[in-house]
DNA sequence: CATATTGCGTGCGTCGCGCACGCTAGACTT
DNA sequence: AAGTCTAGCGTGCGCGACGCACGCAATATG
């Protein structure tokens, strides 16, 4: 029961991080998506989702990956027809990485289902405190100690 | 931006996991450790640096990881003098793995440092409102959605 | 005393990753 | 216009981490 701050978002993180963990988040998050969406490819369909189709070498940067690394996701992904490679039109030797309507349903259905299952688990919070969690974390994400 | 908490928490998460974060925020964990100590030896130190000296199959049920793998993790450690294994008294087919001095030195200046470096992320929020979300971050990575 | 069980460590196969190379296509120089 | 340099993608290779299954030693059980 640490009073110290930074302790005590240290030692969540670090569990957080666990593998054990970890795995269990991501089983969830890719709960009947079939066995092509893992740990690993969840992160690229994820990113088009966002972001829109795509050219390998960008989606690579975002997700923090090789070049290698996302073609080889891209390559399973399309082959279970959640993903589709079409050539960009404005540079030929680009491939652009567009989720298939099949993948745009099976993450966004996940997403629901992921989000739903947070929620219920955060039912008996006070009122108002899981919204302002959620603004408080999405913010110590994506402004926080570790992205500058 | 999402007015939904779980879409929001959810995203969050699935940022904080991917592969690039994860090893920023390990890099700093570990950071003049010296390079036995890394993503994957690191929660061996912190597990035993919370419970004590402990056997190699209960440490592997709580980092979630087989227990070859706590054996080889184990070995680098104690390679690296951060770790021992003494004989359990009780059962004399036990080892029990135990820190070294330099083990808990290392792990703890390392800890001072993360909580530094979060702290002085966080100096520029509203005051109290570090404290309420580290209590409850902790609250949601041990009681929450993936932790029954 | 014989058998089953527990605890460790090791060999084996698998998988994901980064690196470096080759190939094609566009950009740039002269 | 031709030659060279750079950008983008995919693949072969080696490395490291992992889980599984086995063997060995020690303990529990009947």
């Amino acid at each position: 029961m640490p009073t110290d701050v930074g302790h005590e978002i240290a030692d969540a993180l670090g569990t957080l991080l666990k593998r054990s963990t970890r795995e269990q988040i991501y089983r969830r998050l890719t709960e009947g998506l079939g066995e092509a969406v893992d740990e690993v490819t969840y992160p690229v369909l994820s990113g088009l989702a966002r972001t829109g189709p795509r050219s390998a070498a960008g989606l690579a940067d975002e997700i923090g990956l090789d070049r290698s690394g996302v073609t080889r996701r891209a390559t399973r992904l399309e082959e279970a027809g959640l993903l589709r490679r079409e050539p960009d039109p404005a540079d030929r030797r680009a491939t652009l990485l567009a989720l298939t309507e099949a993948g745009r349903a099976a993450i966004e259905t996940t997403r629901q289902r992921l989000a739903a299952h947070i929620e219920d688990s955060l039912a008996s919070w006070p009122p108002g405190e899981a919204q302002t969690f959620a603004r408080r974390l999405h913010r110590f994400v994506n402004h926080g100690p570790f992205t500058g």
